[in-house]
DNA sequence: GACCAGGCACATC
DNA sequence: GATGTGCATGGT
């Protein structure tokens, strides 16, 4: 068996399903990519309430909201001034050239949209996958601090080593699949969450029997 | 009171 | 290219 799959099982068995990502549309996930960053999901979720109660959770009434209205709904959510700009950036990017429809957005390759998102002021590589994922079924996988913590503590690949060679880690190594990066990354952020705290409980870590190996080297990427 | 949480942009060297 | 810093709330 595939090295990763080995440990996306040990895992997976671990933990059980994750079923992420919670929302209840895909524009309430990719809203909820960029509350996210650097942020505790338990604020979020306060951001995405207040969202609600105002009736602007959707791409045209946020889009019209004035800002400071908008970062003042976002507050809890932390970085709420940073965040009202990067929500505008991202809906002025949505709006023009998706009048903000997330099925118009589906229909694009996963690269064409990676590097459109890319593009858009507050939207770094971590959230572009995750709306592309979780948001838009696109099988990009995420890579976040939970997902580098395990894998270099367990030495696959050091701490330092760039975004892309730790996703390219999971593209060259796994299957191309949907569910299979969804509930992976999933699984990953608690493990992180749970066992790898910056002091390691290594002795109770599902991943403790599994044993060491070295990725190997990083090809040039190609395009998806 | 300190530390952490599902990053990113920008300045500086 | 690598490193440092600002952004901010809320839970433990």
């Amino acid at each position: 068996m595939k090295p990763l799959l080995k440990i996306y099982h040990k895992l997976c068995s671990f933990y059980g399903p994750q079923n992420w990502w919670p929302g209840d549309t895909p524009f309430e996930v990719a809203v909820g990519a960029i509350l996210t960053q650097n942020t505790n999901w338990t604020n979020v979720e306060k951001a995405i309430r207040n969202l609600k109660a105002a009736g602007m959770l959707s791409a045209r009434t946020m889009h019209a909201l004035p800002i400071e209205k908008l970062a003042g709904l976002i507050r809890p959510a932390g970085y709420f001034n940073i965040k009202a700009q990067r929500l505008r950036c991202f809906l002025d990017f949505f709006m023009t050239q998706y009048d903000g429809s997330m099925k118009r957005m589906q229909k694009k390759t996963t690269g064409l949209l990676r590097e459109e998102l890319l593009a858009v002021k507050g939207i770094g590589p971590e959230t572009a996958d995750s709306i592309l994922l979780y948001a838009l079924e696109k099988p990009s996988f995420v890579i976040d601090a939970y997902t580098k913590r395990v894998l270099s503590r367990h030495g696959i690949l050091e701490y330092k080593a760039s975004y892309d060679e730790y996703q390219q880690l999971f593209h060259q190594g796994l299957n191309q699949n949907l569910q299979l990066y969804n509930e992976f990354h999933a699984l990953f952020v608690m493990t992180g969450k749970d066992y790898c705290k910056p002091k390691p409980r290594c002795e109770s870590c599902p991943l403790k029997d599994i044993k060491l190996f070295r990725a190997a080297p990083v090809r040039q990427s190609s395009p998806r």
